[in-house]
DNA sequence: TGCGGCTATTG
DNA sequence: CACAATAGCCGCAG
């Protein structure tokens, strides 16, 4: 392949094509015939500049630009390419300064997929690429004296090293040191993101279950990165005095000083040694010394989580006292004022770093609470002045999407009903709840109890859907690595829960037996529940991102993705038109995703103020 | 100081 | 108390 470097471009470089250097780079592109779709690779570093690469032959002349900002929005407007980076770092940064594309293609994002695992850094994307070995790639830790001399540059000043890998002083920062650097890794890129569409395009050709999708899965990943990178400049619209009167009311004022914090801590602690013997002195954040403390009025316990002690309210009021301290000091150490200080702006929007798919399955992540905010704290989530929330959440996302991924005819006409689990229900002669317990303990992997019996019924009704399970469960007990419907590599090799850990020495032969059919089993239900969960990251991620490119002209901003449910900050006067928007962009992109069209998907929408008021 | 265990919150 | 995540504190090893 043959790769265009357009640039360098650099800041406050006073040419004679200061005037409009967009309209410069815009040219020259077209001239090189970039247009709508194409990929264009964009490095940037402050202080330093921009570098750009596209895919044909040529050379560009310099351009100098102030501001790399106008340059990459004249390019978006007039070309709109789909922008190659590195990683959403760069798309960070973009949407920091104003810039929001409509397509990339986010390396990081396509190696996770491709790749499975999350570390996605250069040198590793590289490696795997070109079958490099991953023993002798540059580490990040900063260079010591050995790694320098041990392996000659083929270009003392290039990116790549003698043995193929990617240099460490390269991947180490010094890809931004100049501008002719930042052109030169951004033809990296480029050439990098060639080379995974060649093997997306061998894993759409591969065929089979799961094997046809894998290009598309990466777009839409890629967008998924840009969607993660405004979410997280934008924030989520949270009412500070709404949070602090919530905060108030379960752990008190905020304190003024330290020795108040200490007064107040005090105080709850006294709440619930008072129920203790007199002389007692037990640190309530130690399960160890709860443990005991609940020994010493009667109470024998294997652990002490609050499922547990709720059985115990009636045995004893140090319990309920033990409880509802529980509760509090959850406010206190983690939701309380110091995650206000830490993460609310003074914009009033909580900002926390998203991440479109974590390392496993492939769901999104969130940092800051945004993903397990207490129900209690969501009516401080509150839309700001002439503007609502439009919430939309799946409904059982999970079973249809194990309906379209694995191909049960059956399982597909359940999903037709509203409530699935009621068709469901009926072909396995159960009531609802019992079928409902049925098909997620199938899902999750529950082998005992009550849903014991109700699994074998599954298996005559939905011989498919189930098969499909168990042969993710069989990869994952044997260590081979799984993939998706959409592509992603779940891996079950290394590194996955369980994967190695020698049973400890001391143990008898048959405790360590079970110990490894435990730990088997445990591999089993998670490569089981990967495909569930992973096909449902990527159809939900899919909706995602036509909600956010479609909902870009009514001013409708994705503020939250939470696994099956989206929430859209909009003018009041387009509510309507938002709602609308959810549902079409669902059938869009189920249509798009299971193109067989017998799974119905379904979602609920409203219309809220404030997030608690969604019912559910 | 780093890491596993325990606990709580969410989907 | 199945599957996943983030997050805080304790206890222990180094």
């Amino acid at each position: 392949m043959n790769y265009v470097r357009l640039g360098p471009v650099r800041w406050g470089w006073q040419g004679a094509v200061m005037a409009a250097p967009g309209v410069i780079v815009v040219d020259e592109l077209r001239r090189l015939g970039v247009a709508r779709g194409a990929l264009v690779a964009l490095t940037l570093a402050p202080e330093v500049g921009l570098g750009l690469a596209t895919v044909g032959g040529g050379w560009s002349r310099p351009v100098g630009v102030d501001d790399p900002a106008p340059v990459v929005q004249a390019v978006e407007h007039e070309l709109r390419p789909r922008w190659v980076l590195w990683s959403n770092e760069t798309a960070v940064a973009l949407v920091r300064r104003g810039v929001r594309v409509a397509t990339c293609w986010d390396v990081a994002a396509v190696h996770r997929l491709l790749f499975g695992g999350w570390r996605a850094d250069p040198a590793r994307v590289w490696a795997h690429l070109h079958g490099l070995p991953l023993a002798t790639m540059p580490t990040s830790r900063p260079l010591d004296l050995f790694s320098q001399v041990e392996h000659g540059d083929a270009d003392p000043d290039g990116p790549l090293r003698s043995d193929g890998h990617i240099s460490a002083e390269w991947v180490g920062g010094g890809w931004a040191e100049t501008p002719e650097r930042l052109v030169r890794w951004a033809e990296l890129a480029v050439g990098v993101a060639g080379l995974q569409q060649e093997r997306l395009a061998e894993l759409d050709a591969a065929g089979g279950a799961g094997r046809g999708r894998a290009s598309a899965t990466a777009r839409s990943e890629s967008a998924a990165e840009l969607l993660c990178a405004e979410m997280s400049v934008d924030g989520l619209p949270l009412d500070r005095s709404v949070a602090e009167e919530i905060i108030g009311d379960v752990i008190g004022p905020r304190p003024r000083t330290e020795s108040e914090a200490v007064e107040q801590r005090g105080r709850r602690d006294a709440e619930v040694l008072r129920h203790a013997p007199a002389d007692s002195r037990f640190d309530l954040r130690s399960p160890g010394q709860v443990k005991s403390l609940l020994r010493r009025v009667g109470i024998e316990v294997p652990d002490t989580r609050a499922g547990r002690l709720e059985a115990m309210r009636d045995a004893h009021p140090l319990v309920d006292a033990l409880l509802l301290w529980r509760k509090a000091e959850r406010v206190a150490t983690t939701y309380g004022y110091g995650w206000l200080d830490e993460n609310l702006d003074p914009d009033g929007r909580l900002r926390g770093a998203w991440s479109g798919s974590d390392g496993a399955a492939g769901r999104m992540t969130a940092s800051a609470g945004l993903h397990n905010m207490p129900a209690d704290m969501r009516g401080a989530v509150v839309a700001e002045a002439g503007h609502v929330f439009v919430r939309a959440d799946l409904g059982q996302i999970e079973p249809r999407v194990l309906a379209a991924v694995s191909g049960d005819r059956g399982l597909a006409r359940a999903t037709q009903a509203d409530d699935m689990y009621a068709p469901v229900a009926e072909d396995l002669g159960v009531d609802r709840a019992t079928a409902k317990v049925a098909v997620l303990g199938a899902m999750y992997g529950q082998t005992t109890g009550h849903g014991a019996q109700a699994l074998r019924r599954l298996s005559s009704a939905y011989p498919v859907a189930m098969a499909y399970l168990d042969g993710g469960d069989r990869s994952g007990q044997a260590g081979r690595d799984l993939r998706t419907y959409g592509g992603r590599l779940v891996r079950m090799g290394g590194g996955s829960p369980g994967a190695d850990a020698a049973g400890a020495p001391e143990l008898a032969d048959h405790d360590r037996d079970r110990e490894a059919r435990g730990r088997a089993a445990a591999r089993g239900r998670y490569g089981r529940n990967a495909l569930v969960q992973g096909a449902a990251a990527e159809l939900f991620k899919v909706w995602a991102v036509t909600v956010r490119a479609r909902g870009a002209a009514t001013e409708a901003r994705i503020v939250l993705c939470l696994h099956d449910e989206l929430l859209l900050h909009v003018p009041v006067a387009h509510d309507d038109a938002a709602a609308r928007l959810l549902d079409d962009c669902l059938q869009e992109s189920a249509h798009r995703w299971a193109p067989d069209a017998s799974v119905r998907f379904v979602a609920e929408i409203n219309v809220i103020r404030r997030w608690s008021d969604a019912k559910g």
